[in-house]
DNA sequence: AACGCAGGTATAACAGCGTCATGAAACCGT
DNA sequence: ACGGTTTCATGACGCTGTTATACCTGCGTT
């Protein structure tokens, strides 16, 4: 009667591991059951017996993807300014965009359906958005909380912000932002949304950044 | 010799009609060269001979997908008030949304990975991108020209308004915007790119809208 | 210690996929 | 009317995810 993921089991987190080294190195189009199976050193039952199919092992890599990118996120954070800064928010957008630069495979599972017919389950979707969108809403409180910035709602600005970010590094993986000097583009768009509600005479961010 | 697409074969438009019945009712997942060929009556060598395979046929879908898009914006802006007036760049944003909805898998596939080998020839992206990327342009420029709107320049300010409008459907669609009011938080939202740039002093679109 | 049962694993098969080679049929210019 | 070219349908190949079957291992009982 236990089903549980059981997310402890080693042999599941060897198996993630593997299946996220061949997401890496062949795309979302070569991650095959066979492959991974070979490349672990066992059948493709083990699959089954530990995730119950290929869903079941695609919704534990969506969930090491939000991981990675979490990760990303704290990492940004340590080398940025201290909370209150609205330039932590803007570190936030470059490690979202640095993210899906550096694991694109791992941005497509999460944000762009590469895996033909998985659909993360409803848990897993929420957990994973609460890890790192959780991080940016407090990021943004922060900043309401010190007066550098002003919103009505933090959660609702954090939205935003993700949103905004999300767009242009999906677009810009796309290769429909434009090809024209996107880099530039990017990092003065990411100050946009800060600024924005930034209350006025306060020095900005800067187009400086990146 | 002559290898060109020939995009008013009828045959070819008769295929990617009934591809883009199939892909709109069965998903990106059932989209099979089999099931194409037999709802159009021949078998999977025709898609050979026309498209020369599934990559040229979902090339094909691409470019009917933002032709789609087109005829949207299209509509949206003969409902709204005359150019100049920024609530023109808002009803965009609306058809943008709406055509994620109501067509979801041509969504997928136009930004999403959502065929597994697939990846849009380049004068094809470019050619799309500038179908529906070029009428936001004008539409901006036009705001302003008319001083309704302050930015450096049209085509950066339009990448943005792009770029936060797709961010938010694209992330409504992966379930991740939150589920609470999400309605209410985009029509909210599309707002603001706008009046972010809008010189004080004028009345506002408003969050009324939608 | 030996047995029996349960669970996990590997093998092999099945249906479906995209793709391509083969033969027949149709079309078209000469 | 014929010869050449192009197109079409059929079937096969290798791949995919999934599943049934048989084996084998390990644990609890007697």
């Amino acid at each position: 009667m236990e089903d549980e993921p059981d997310d402890d089991d080693p042999r599941r987190r060897a198996l993630v591991e593997v299946a996220a080294q061949v997401l890496a190195e062949d795309g979302p189009h070569g991650l095959s059951l066979r492959k991974v199976a070979a490349q672990a050193g066992g059948s493709t039952q083990l699959v089954y017996t530990l995730f119950g199919g290929k869903p079941g092992l695609v919704d534990a890599l969506y969930s090491e993807g939000f991981r990675r990118l979490a990760i990303a996120q704290q990492r940004a954070l340590q080398a940025a300014p201290p909370p209150g800064d609205p330039a932590r928010i803007l570190a936030l957008g470059h490690a979202y965009r640095g993210f899906a630069q550096t694991e694109p495979s791992f941005f497509s599972v999460m944000f762009g359906r590469a895996v033909p017919g998985f659909t993360p389950a409803r848990s897993t979707r929420a957990a994973s958005r609460q890890s790192t969108f959780g991080v940016l809403v407090q990021t943004v409180r922060e900043c309401l909380d010190a007066g550098t910035l002003r919103a009505p709602d933090a959660a609702d600005l954090a939205r935003l912000c993700w949103a905004t970010v999300h767009g242009l590094t999906s677009l810009e993986q796309s290769g429909l932002l434009g090809t024209d000097d996107v880099e530039a583009f990017v990092a003065a768009a990411l100050c946009v949304p800060v600024d924005a509600h930034r209350p006025p005479g306060q020095p900005g961010a800067g187009a400086a950044s990146l």
